[in-house]
DNA sequence: GGGAGACGCGCC
DNA sequence: AAAGGGCGCGTCTCCC
């Protein structure tokens, strides 16, 4: 397939043509305006477009109704190869590297920073490109690492489809919530009148008058004085108390939670036109997983998931992956014994009828103990269990919880990289010989060492399963291109939501069951392409809805 | 009055 | 029931 890179030229963009081998068949020059009409054209053939970032060119291109099928987005693959044991860093080197490094996603949005004095444009992505492909051709795994860099430039495209389309979001119903629980809109300033009540019984219970149950400070020396035993004024510390002033207490921190991260605020905010749009972040966890900012998109409460409800005609196609990363786990470890257990839709009643634990229960904390790292009470008593049954999967993860205490750096199954362990970390870690049991004996000294091999140990799943998710979405994302209809992408069915491991689609109603179909058909694709032939399933939670809130 | 950091809590 | 990993963000608090 050929390649196109696109360089910012002052006003004007230039495309470079390559052909399969990298030489330059075709410079065109145009000028900016002309860009979306050259790549709606040059898209009615297969190409890659390469350019620097993709929050710097694609959402231009849509906002004028035209999306690209692949890209190579430089800013994201150079810091994947930047970090990969997989790559020969030698070859990376160049003058700009650093420019690299230090390229940053532009906000949505912010076209103000775009035209002036962009650091991007001090960069030259042609070279930066071949520099890239030379790396990856002499990498150690160039399938998987090419397998990741275009899914991570897929990531982008998603991304950025998604910012532009939105989340369908009913102000209405946000706000006819919002006045159920809290009460009208007060006043700025002003508590809603049902704070307001509640602030009045705690500070009668606690016999605090002037209370001011938003000061934790305030809150803790009133819990005190009113003879109760805490230390903090966490929500589940309270939980634990007996007063009457308690319940009262939890209803307020709960309800001002509310109105603090998802009120009247963050709907003026974040709501236009009736679409919740954030900006999300591929890449932007060191694990791979995305970041989000803008309205807190990564944690939308359940409590308002009612007010994303679908356009007229159309549905909300709603679905999420059961227990991905003991799946991913199985796949990665290559332990067929953890993959029986995963053929059933619920891995950890899977794990039960292996034999390895007596009930599910025990089965779930052992495995998030595995995944996690957690050693203490019950979780730290199934591992042992757990590593019987199924050797090659905690194998994988207790050794990537050792590599990264003596201080090495742990990789994906597609070759993401772990940053080098810096700080406190390095102080600690002088004598690496030592037997596990003198550690122990120290219970402060290598705290900072196992708490980076908890770290270490996670990565390597967590990070994994970020790689089946961008898999899933790729590949999702053009099969929803091509089921149907000939419009700009919020005009046919389009992801609008994307968590972790779960997606939302927006689509016409009559294409709702075809969209179902097409997700579970990209699941199985990306379990094929991370894990081949190994017979690991990926079973999904699929819901047709109107609202959100309906799905699960 | 503005910035940094801790806290607390929402999500996976 | 939380713990153990990863986040974003609003508020309060401290300090300049």
């Amino acid at each position: 397939m050929s390649r196109v890179v696109l360089l910012r030229r002052g006003a004007a963009v230039e495309a470079r043509e390559c052909a399969e081998d990298g030489t330059a068949v075709e410079v065109t020059r145009l000028p900016a305006g002309e860009l979306a009409r050259f790549v709606r054209e040059r898209e009615r053939t297969p190409v890659r477009w390469v350019w620097d970032d993709t929050t710097r060119w694609y959402p231009a291109l849509l906002a004028s109704g035209v999306r690209v099928e692949r890209c190579t987005d430089l800013r994201l693959t150079h810091a994947v190869l930047r970090r990969s044991p997989f790559v020969d860093q030698a070859r990376l080197a160049g003058e700009e590297t650093s420019g690299w490094d230090a390229l940053q996603p532009v906000p949505p949005a912010d076209p103000a920073l775009f035209p002036l004095a962009d650091p991007a444009d001090r960069l030259d992505p042609v070279a930066e490109h071949d520099r890239q492909q030379a790396a990856l051709a002499a990498s150690a795994q160039p399938g998987r690492l090419g397998l990741l860099l275009a899914a991570e430039s897929s990531g982008a495209l998603v991304a950025a489809e998604m910012t532009h389309a939105g989340l369908p979001w009913r102000a209405d119903v946000h706000d006819r919530l919002l006045t159920e629980l809290l009460g009208p809109r007060p006043r700025p300033g002003h508590r809603p009148a049902v704070l307001e009540r509640l602030a009045v019984e705690i500070r009668a219970s606690l016999g605090a008058p002037g209370l001011n149950p938003d000061s934790p400070g305030e809150l803790l020396r009133a819990l005190q004085a009113a003879g109760l035993p805490v230390g903090d004024t966490r929500s589940w510390t309270l939980e634990t108390l007996d007063h009457p002033g308690i319940p009262p207490l939890l209803e307020y921190k709960k309800l001002a939670r509310l109105l603090a991260a998802n009120g009247w605020n963050w709907l003026e905010s974040w709501v236009r036109e009736g679409r919740f749009r954030s900006s999300f972040l591929p890449g932007g966890v060191v694990t791979g997983r995305w970041a989000s900012t803008g309205g807190g998109a990564l944690s939308v409460p359940v409590q308002v998931r009612p007010a994303a409800v679908a356009d007229d005609g159309w549905r909300l196609v709603v679905a999420d992956v059961a227990q991905l990363e003991p799946r991913v786990l199985a796949g990665m470890s290559g332990d067929t014994a953890m993959a029986e257990a995963a053929r059933s839709a619920d891995l950890y009643q899977g794990i039960v009828a292996g034999g390895a634990v007596a009930t599910r229960a025990e089965a779930k904390v052992g495995m998030l103990g595995a995944l996690y790292g957690g050693t203490r009470g019950e979780s730290g008593r199934m591992l042992p269990r757990l590593a019987r049954r199924y050797p090659r999967a905690i194998g994988l993860v207790e050794e990537a919880a050792r590599a990264g205490e003596r201080g090495e750096v742990v990789h994906t199954l597609l070759g993401r990289g772990s940053p080098a362990p810096t700080g406190a970390w390095a102080e600690r870690a002088v004598d690496l010989g030592e037997p596990p049991d003198e550690r122990d004996a120290r219970p402060d000294g290598d705290r900072h060492r196992r708490a980076w091999g908890r770290f270490t140990r996670n990565f390597v799943v967590q990070g994994t399963g970020a790689e089946w998710t961008l898999c899933w979405l790729a590949d999702l994302r053009n099969r929803l291109w091509r089921l149907g209809g000939t419009g700009r992408v919020e005009e046919r069915p389009h992801l609008v939501f994307f968590l972790h491991d779960e997606v939302v689609v927006h689509a016409p109603e009559h294409l709702a069951a075809a969209v179902v179909e097409e997700v579970r058909r990209a699941a199985a694709t990306a379990g094929r392409l991370l894990f081949g032939a190994f017979p690991v399933d990926f079973p999904l939670d699929v819901a047709v809805v109107e609202s959100w809130a309906d799905a699960g």
